[in-house]
DNA sequence: TCCATTTGACCATT
DNA sequence: AATGGTCAAATGGA
């Protein structure tokens, strides 16, 4: 218990601190190099928060820590647990259009469904460090019926492992639905690819310009999806982050 | 051999 | 019953 308590301090305080750093940075914005650097941040922060939920979760319930790296899930799911699952919510979700599927970021395919109203199928992908760092974030894509190779891309959940380096790594390449019209087109644009960061936030958040308010709105989300985990209910995000 | 993709089946939700 | 999300066996590539 203890150490528990101690690991959440350090956790909570490493948070606080890359915060404190975050908001220097964006008083001082306008240097591109620095984006890299806040993006380092806010990875922090978001995994501080992280870590320590998963402390309190382990002191509420009296269950051991979780395992964050766990390596082979136990072969408990059984074949009768086959398709089992809760509908997702569509509240900690956002969506964006993009020439690319490519974000960066490492996804594995699990799936793909002919959808009713589309021409098109839609794919299914989760984040392929789930095993190793137990990272929920999904994404659907799918294909826009306007003739234009846009991709309508629906994020779920966030990324608890870490980020990409940078933007010179070559992610895998995710293989697009083969149906008749599908050009598998899963190159990356390298013109389309510098804008990628500006345009996923902006797009996520409706924040137009200003990096500060797209980097709290995103710091904002984080939190909210904490609280939705229930605990962090008698809490505001001004108190978890800068009191 | 390992890992990612494909694809049909399963099941919850509407 | 229809639809959509996920699972997992089969398959293929490195």
């Amino acid at each position: 218990m203890d150490i528990n308590k101690k690991e959440l301090v350090e956790t909570l305080t490493r948070g606080r601190n890359s915060a404190m750093k975050l908001q220097n940075l964006l008083i001082q914005k306008d240097n591109d190099d620095e984006l890299v650097c806040v993006d380092d941040l806010v990875t922090e922060i978001s995994q501080s928060f992280y870590g320590g939920l998963l402390v309190l979760n382990a002191c509420n319930s009296g269950d051991p820590m979780p395992e964050v790296h766990t390596g082979k899930t136990p072969a408990l799911a059984s074949k009768g647990r086959r398709g089992c699952y809760k509908r997702r919510k569509t509240v900690d979700s956002r969506m964006e259009v993009s020439e690319t599927i490519e974000d960066g970021y490492a996804w594995r395919k699990y799936g793909q469904k002919e959808i009713l109203s589309s021409n098109f199928p839609r794919c299914y992908f989760r984040c392929t460090h789930k095993q190793v760092y137990g990272c929920k974030a999904l994404k659907q894509v799918q294909k826009l019926e306007d003739g234009s190779n846009m991709f309508h891309i629906i994020y779920f959940g966030h990324h608890t492992c870490p980020p990409p380096n940078n933007t010179s790594s070559h992610p895998k390449d995710h293989s697009l639905p083969n149906s008749p019209s599908t050009t598998t087109k899963s190159h990356i644009d390298p013109s389309a690819k510098e804008d990628d960061l500006t345009n996923k936030f902006s797009s996520a958040s409706g924040a137009q310009s200003c990096p500060a308010l797209v980097w709290k709105e995103i710091l904002l989300d984080e939190f909210e999806c904490f609280k939705n985990d229930g605990s962090l209910s008698d809490m505001s995000f001004d108190d978890i982050v800068f009191s």
